[in-house]
DNA sequence: CTCCAGGACA
DNA sequence: TGTCCTGGAG
């Protein structure tokens, strides 16, 4: 076996983490759960919401034939909400294509709705010792500065140089316990070492060949001049609450921000807000600190206004009264959570 | 407060 | 290639 991926098994044996809630575990189910959740999200955040799920749906088959709402309800908060609506995509296929058992392979596993070639990757190599490369983000700053790998990660091209990079680096022998060994040493090291700034070279385990480091500045890998700007919107909230304290919510388009999420209906303009109210018959509406809610692509300006009212606001969608105390069972989008709850 | 990290899909 | 969120670090 090569030396790099030697030295990745002994590390994470002896310093690698050995006990998150996902770990010691084969069952795909557990282990896809958490690659998804995993995705675009930090392992602290991961750890509150995996096992709550788990609780809820502890199979597969549990979560196939549950309901939209509750699967939107558990993942509220976690973000990227178009995940959460593949991951039960994805439980229904796995029952009606694959009879209730994950496929094997990295190209049926990525034949499922939310898994990429990472993510499938990762589930073939912890679940079955496949000889399959992942490359997150994590693993593209390990790889990059390793290999002293300068090529723009911004053109496909060098990204498919890099894909065929880490399957060279793969294990090659005991596959059954290095494989899974050496996929969580990758995620391991880049998480804990091998870190976007400052890294902890001394502690690296290949840190005797890394280029970057004998070119003495890590930090400028991974290369990628991908620049993201970002728009900027306003969106007015109305907050209409009853008498008997519960407030109007409405079930957003499944396509968009916040998409098949609950949330207070939202206009584009306070004058549509207000016409809104008006037409409900509700009071003078009050207006509320507005606040920014930043997406990846856009600066989100919200302005609540906080109404009373009896009749619900003309719907744009299917709503309903919801008290507060049944707000934990929606799936709601964070700032609105925190709006109304906070 | 600003800045930044982190995959899949149309 | 643009579109999806949130939390943590500074």
């Amino acid at each position: 076996m090569s030396q790099f991926s030697q030295q990745i098994v002994a590390w994470q044996q002896s310093h690698g983490r050995h006990h998150l809630p996902w770990q010691n575990t084969r069952d795909p189910y557990r282990v896809w759960l958490s690659e998804i959740m995993l995705q675009q999200t930090q392992v602290t955040t991961v750890l509150g919401y995996y096992e709550r799920f788990l609780q809820h749906f502890p199979t597969v088959a549990d979560l196939a034939a549950g309901s939209d709402e509750e699967v939107m309800a558990l993942w509220s908060g976690l973000g990227y909400y178009s995940r959460a609506r593949n991951l039960h995509r994805c439980a229904q296929e796995v029952m009606s294509r694959f009879g209730g058992a994950f496929p094997r392979t990295v190209e049926e596993l990525a034949s499922l709705p939310g898994i990429g070639r990472s993510t499938a990757s990762a589930i073939a190599s912890f679940c079955f010792a496949a000889r399959a490369a992942i490359l997150d983000a994590n693993v593209k700053r390990v790889l990059t500065r390793a290999l002293g790998f300068s090529d723009d990660l911004a053109s496909s091209a060098a990204e498919k140089k890099l894909w065929a990079l880490a399957e060279d680096l793969l294990p090659t022998t005991d596959l059954s316990t290095a494989m899974p060994r050496y996929t969580q040493g990758m995620m391991d090291l880049g998480a804990a070492i091998c870190t976007p700034k400052k890294p902890s070279c001394l502690l690296c385990p290949v840190h005797g060949s890394c280029a970057a480091r004998r070119e003495g500045a890590p930090e400028r890998y991974p290369v990628k001049t991908k620049k993201l700007k970002r728009s900027s919107a306003s969106w007015w909230l109305l907050w209409a609450e009853r008498a008997d304290g519960a407030i109007w919510l409405e079930k957003r388009p499944p396509k968009g921000i916040w998409a098949s999420l609950y949330c207070l209906p939202v206009y584009e303009t306070e004058a549509q807000l207000r016409q809104a109210a008006q037409e409900c018959g509700g009071t003078a509406p009050e207006p509320l600190a507005p606040f920014l809610h930043v997406l990846t692509h856009k600066d989100l300006h919200l302005h609540p206004e906080r109404i009373r009212a009896e009749n619900p606001p003309l719907p744009a969608a299917a709503g309903g009264w919801y008290r507060p105390e049944q707000l934990s069972a929606l799936g709601l989008p964070a700032p609105v959570r925190n709006l109304l709850q906070g």
